[in-house]
DNA sequence: CGACTATTTGACAAAAATAGTCGAATCGTG
DNA sequence: CACGATTCGACTATTTTTGTCAAATAGTCG
C-alpha cells in the first residue's frame, strides 16, 4: 500500500524533474507534469500539495544524489590529496547535470520559495564539512599545512563557486579536466606541506 | 533610417529564434524576448504586430537557411546520383538543427495559426520540385530509370519523412553517415540504370 | 457480496500571467 | 527647434494556470 504510493509519487518526480529540467520551474505547468504521467491534473494534487512541494522533491532528490556520488566517490580513496581533487572534480561535473537543483541554488527569482533558503544554508555547510573533514584528515596524516581548516574548506568553496560560470556556460568545449588540474594544483602549493 | 529599422527588426528575430528553440512558441513570452532584446515589450511591438508575427518570421528564416543551404550544397556537384545523396544528407542533418521550421511543420498544437498550412504546403512542394529536378537531370544523363520522376520524389520525400523521428529523436547517437549510405544505396538499387 | 479505503477525474473558481493597446516621453537629426 | 523614429510604462481584456471539491471508479479484505 504504502509502497505503491510512494513509487507512485517517484514516478512523478522522476517525469517532473525530466520537466522541471528542460522549463524550468515557472514554465512548467501541473498540466504538463500530470499528463506526462498518464494522469488527470488532480490526481497529482492527489500525491502533492502543490508545484512547489513537487520541486522540493526534485530539488531534493538531485542533492541528494550529488552527496551520494560525492561520497561515494572520495570513500574509495585514501590519500586526502587525491581525495580533494576528486571531490572538486566530481562536485564541479556532476552540479552542471542537475540544472533544477542548481537553479534552486543560484536563480534570483525562486528565492521567494521558502523552502530555497534552507536548500541553500544546508547545501553550504554540507559542502564546507565534507571539505573541511577531507582538510583535517590531511593534516593529520602530515599532507597538509593549514593553521584553519574549515577556513581552507571556505576558500575552496568559494574558488569551486567562481568556477561555475565559466564551466557551465562557456561555449567553447571547455578542457574540465585539464582546467580543473591547472586549479587544484594551484590552490595545493598553497596547501601542501613540502 | 530603413537599414536601422530592418536591422533592429533582425536582431529581435535571432533572439526571438534562440529563446522560441528552447521553449516553443507557447511557452516563450514577448516580455522574454523584449527583455532579451534589452527592449520594453512595448517596443516589440513596434516592430511586430504579434507573437505569432514573430514567429513566422523566425520560421521562414529557418526555411530560407535550409533551402540556401541546400542549394549551394547541391551546385558544387554535378553528377546527379551525388546530388541526391547530398541533398538527403543535408536535408536530414539541417531540419533536425531547425527546431522552430520543423515544429512548425509537424506540431498538432500550431495547426490553428493560418500561416502555417501555408508553409507547409510550400515546403512540401519545394522538396519534392527540388528533388524531381534532379531526378530528372538524372535520367537525361542516363543515369536514373525511372517512368515518372514526380512520383519517385514524393516516394524520397515521404522515405525522409519517416526517417525523420528514428534520425531526430533516438537516444543513441545515431550514426548518421552510415545509415544514410544503407537508406540511400537501397532507394538507389532501384533507382539506377545498370 | 458489500463496506471501506485508495485513487482518479472533470468541472469549477480564484488568482496569476500574458498579449496587445495607447499616449506620453525621449532620442536623433536636419 | 521641429519633426519623425523609437522607446516605454501603465493599463485592460483575455487566457492560462493553480488548486479545490465532490463524485466516480478501482481495489481490497472480511
Amino acid at each position: 500500500m504504502l509502497a505503491q504510493h510512494d513509487e507512485a509519487k517517484a514516478k512523478i518526480i522522476d517525469i517532473a524533474r525530466k520537466i522541471f529540467s528542460h522549463f524550468g520551474f515557472k514554465k512548467t505547468t501541473m498540466e504538463e507534469i500530470a499528463s506526462a504521467s498518464r494522469k488527470g491534473k488532480s490526481s497529482i494534487y492527489y500525491y502533492f500539495n502543490s508545484k512547489e512541494e513537487i520541486f522540493k522533491a526534485v530539488v531534493e532528490k538531485e542533492a541528494e544524489e550529488l552527496k551520494e556520488e560525492l561520497h561515494s566517490g572520495i570513500s574509495e580513496i585514501d590519500d586526502p590529496i587525491e581525495q580533494l581533487k576528486v571531490y572538486i572534480s566530481i562536485r564541479m561535473q556532476k552540479l552542471k547535470k542537475l540544472t533544477n537543483f542548481y537553479t534552486a541554488l543560484k536563480s534570483e527569482y525562486l528565492t521567494n520559495l521558502e523552502f530555497i533558503e534552507d536548500i541553500r544554508k544546508n547545501y553550504d555547510d554540507d559542502e564546507v564539512r565534507m571539505i573541511t573533514i577531507i582538510i583535517q584528515d590531511g593534516i593529520d596524516r602530515g599532507k597538509f599545512a593549514v593553521e584553519d581548516p574549515y577556513l581552507s574548506a571556505v576558500a575552496i568553496v568559494t574558488a569551486m563557486k567562481g568556477l561555475e560560470v565559466p564551466f557551465f556556460f562557456s561555449k567553447e568545449p571547455v578542457y574540465f579536466e585539464d582546467r580543473l588540474n591547472d586549479i587544484v594544483n594551484f590552490l595545493f602549493y598553497g596547501i601542501i606541506k613540502r
